[in-house]
DNA sequence: AGGATTTACGTAAGCCCTTACGTAACGTGG
DNA sequence: CCACGTTACGTAAGGGCTTACGTAAATCCT
C-alpha cells in the first residue's frame, strides 16, 4: 500500500533516488571485480583513470581533478599502495607534495580491467539510453548547481515565501502597546531601558510620529509580530530606528520586510540617505542591514553624541540609483568564501 | 588541465556523478534545517513524510516503502524517537512488531518543515527543468535495473567480450601435446593421473579420433588455452569428455566457448543427447554445465562401472527444441533470491 | 630576514548507509 | 505439540565519504 512513495514524493526525494540508484550501480560494479578475481575495488578506478598517461600527480591534483577532498584521495592511494598498484615519490622541489604515479601492477592491473569498464561503460550507455541526453541534463544540473547551490537556492525561497506571509500595517493607536513591548523585548535582553528609551517606547505619537516619523507594524497570521520606526532628521535625512521582532518570530524575515518598507518610505518621501544606529551586539541586525546595502560610516560627533551604548552606525546611500534590494543574503556570503 | 575528468569518463563516471550530485543535494537541504534551526535531519525526511497520515507502522513496513534497509529505519526511528518526534508502541497481536508514529512534536515539527519542503521541492523542480523528463528518466533507469541489474548486464557483457576473444581450432597432430597437459593439469589438482587416463592423453588420435570422437582445441591471443573431445558412444549418443582450460585462463569462458562448440558438433552429428559424466569436485565446471541445459541423470550400471572415482552425471536432450544457449550464469542465481 | 599566512597532507572522528549476526516471537508440519 | 524454519528487530562492525584539526613546508610581506 505504501508502494513507490519514494516516487511519488516526487522531486523532494529527489536526491535520496539519485543516492540510491548511484550506490546499487557501484556496488554492482565492485560484485563484478569481486567476481572476476581482480585485486581492485570500485572506489579506486577514477584515481587509477586519471594516473593512466602516467604523468606523476600529489593527492590534491587528484582530490581537484576528481572533485573529491583530499582526505578521501589520501586514503584511496593509501589503500592503493597497500596493495602496490601506485608508487609514490616526494616532490622534490616541494617536500609536502607526494607525487603519485602507477606502478608496473597497477598498469597490468589496468590493462586486465580495461574489458570490464569497456562493459560498464557499454551497459550504462545502455541503461540511460542511447543517446547523451540523460549524461547532458546532467551536466547541465552540476553546472547550474555551481552557479547556484541548492542551499542558496532553497533559502532565497523559504525567505520569500516568508516575506509573502508578512504584512505591513501603519500605525493606529490601538497598536500603540506593541511599539513598546516589541522594543522592550530586545532592549531588555541585550542592555536596560533607560529613561529615555522609556519615553520614546511609552509616547510614539508624541515622540516619533508628531515630528514626521512614521512608524510600521508586521503582522502575520493575524498577530503584531513586528515594528519599525523611521525618524525625520533635518536635511532630507531619515534615520531607521526601534525595529523590533518577537523572539519567537526571528529568522522568519520579519525585520526584512519591514526594513524593505522603510526603504521604501524613505525613498518615497525623497529621502536622499537613511542611516541608522545599532550595536555590535546585535549581529543578525547589522547582518541584515548590510544585506541590504548599508554600509558603516563614521557619523558626525553630534550625532554620535546622542548615543551612550557603543553604537555601530551604518548609512545606505539613496540619492544614487543603486541596485535595488537584490535579496541577497548571508548564503550570499557563504558563497563568496565557497567558490 | 585535468579540468573534468569526470565528465570526460561518461558513463563510466556516471555512478560517481550521482553519488557527488545527491549528497551535494542532501548536505545543503540539511544546512538550511541548521540555518532554520529546526530539530530536524535530512535523513529523517522519508520516514516522516511517509507517517505524516498518522496510520502505525512497523520497522519493516518502513523499509519496504522507503526502499531501506531496516537497521537504517530501526536508527532512524531511534534517533527521531529520542528527538521526540515520533512514538512507538509494541504491536498487541505481534509482540516482535514496533509500531511507529508521529508524535505531537512530530506532527509540529512537520507543519515548520512544510514551507522548507515546499521550497525544496520548488527549487529541484526549477533545477531539473520544467518538465518532468529527467524523473521520468529516472524511473525508467530504476525499472530497467529492477528487472535486471548492472551486475547481470555487466557480466554478461563481460563475458560475450571473453567468449569473442577464444577461437576454437580443430585437432591437428602438433597440438597432441596440448591436449595431454591441459587435462592433466586439472587432474593432477584434483586426482590423480591413472594408468588408464595418461593412455587417452598420450595418444587421442588412436584412442578418440580413430573411433569417430572428434577433439577440438581453444585458442586465445595465438596461444592454446583449452581442449575438449567428444566421444562416441552407440545409439547416436555422445559423450562430451576431457574438457581442460588452462588454468591461468579459468573464468575466462574458454570452457564455455569449447562446450557451446561441442554442443553444436553434437548436434550437428545428429545426437539425439550429449552426456557427461565429472566430479562434485568441480564445482564451477558443474555450475557451467547446469547453464548450458544439462541436467543430473542416474546412467544405467555399464557406463557408471566405467567410472572409479565419485561421479556426477549429467544430460543434455538434444532431440527437444530446447531453448538455446541462454547465456544464463551465475548471475540468473543470484537474481532469483535477489527479487 | 623573520613572523604571519597559506598550502599540502595526514589522522581522527563522524555520518549514513550497508552487511552480518544474534535473539525472541511467530508459524507450521510431522 | 514441539522442533524447526521464518519473521521482526536490534546491535555491531564496516565502507566510503565527509568535516575538523594538526603539522610541516612554502610563500608572502613589509
Amino acid at each position: 500500500m505504501d508502494r513507490d512513495v519514494i516516487r511519488e514524493l516526487g522531486p523532494l526525494a529527489f536526491a535520496s533516488r539519485l543516492k540510491r540508484l548511484s550506490e546499487r550501480l557501484q556496488q554492482d560494479v565492485s560484485r563484478v571485480y569481486r567476481e572476476q578475481e581482480v585485486d581492485f575495488e570500485a572506489r579506486w578506478f577514477p584515481v587509477a583513470f586519471l594516473l593512466r598517461d602516467g604523468r606523476p600527480r600529489s593527492v590534491t591534483e587528484i582530490a581537484d581533478a576528481l572533485e573529491l577532498t583530499h582526505p578521501a584521495v589520501s586514503q584511496i592511494v593509501g589503500a592503493m599502495e597497500l596493495h602496490g598498484l601506485v608508487d609514490t615519490q616526494r616532490d622534490e622541489s616541494d617536500e609536502r607534495r607526494r607525487l603519485i604515479t602507477l606502478s608496473e601492477a597497477g598498469l597490468d592491473t589496468l590493462t586486465t580491467l580495461e574489458p570490464i569498464w569497456n562493459a560498464v561503460a557499454v551497459c550504462t550507455q545502455e541503461l540511460i539510453g542511447a543517446g547523451k541526453d540523460f549524461l547532458d541534463k546532467l551536466s547541465q544540473i552540476e553546472r547550474s548547481l555551481q552557479e547556484r547551490d541548492m542551499y542558496a537556492r532553497v533559502m532565497a525561497t523559504v525567505r520569500q515565501q516568508m516575506l509573502d506571509q508578512i504584512d505591513i500595517i501603519d500605525y493606529h493607536p490601538k497598536y500603540r502597546q506593541y511599539f513598546g513591548a516589541l522594543n522592550r523585548e530586545w532592549l531588555e535582553e541585550y542592555f536596560e531601558v533607560e529613561p529615555h528609551d522609556a519615553a520614546v517606547l511609552d509616547d510614539p505619537e508624541g515622540t516619533i510620529l508628531r515630528l514626521g516619523g512614521e512608524i510600521i507594524f508586521a503582522r502575520r497570521d493575524g498577530e503584531i509580530v513586528g515594528t519599525a520606526a523611521l525618524l525625520r532628521g533635518p536635511n532630507q535625512h531619515y534615520e531607521l530606528a526601534k525595529m523590533g521582532v518577537a523572539r519567537r518570530m526571528r529568522g522568519h524575515q520579519v525585520g526584512r520586510k519591514l526594513a524593505l518598507h522603510m526603504i521604501e518610505r524613505a525613498r518615497a518621501l525623497g529621502a536622499r540617505e537613511l542611516v541608522l544606529a545599532t550595536s555590535p551586539k546585535l549581529t543578525p541586525a547589522i547582518a541584515l542591514y548590510k544585506s541590504l546595502g548599508f554600509e558603516g560610516y563614521e557619523p558626525n560627533a553630534a550625532w554620535r553624541a546622542q548615543y551612550k551604548r557603543p553604537s555601530i552606525f551604518m548609512r545606505l546611500d539613496l540619492a544614487s540609483p543603486s541596485v535595488q534590494h537584490v535579496p541577497a543574503t548571508s548564503s550570499s556570503r557563504l558563497k563568496e568564501k565557497g567558490s
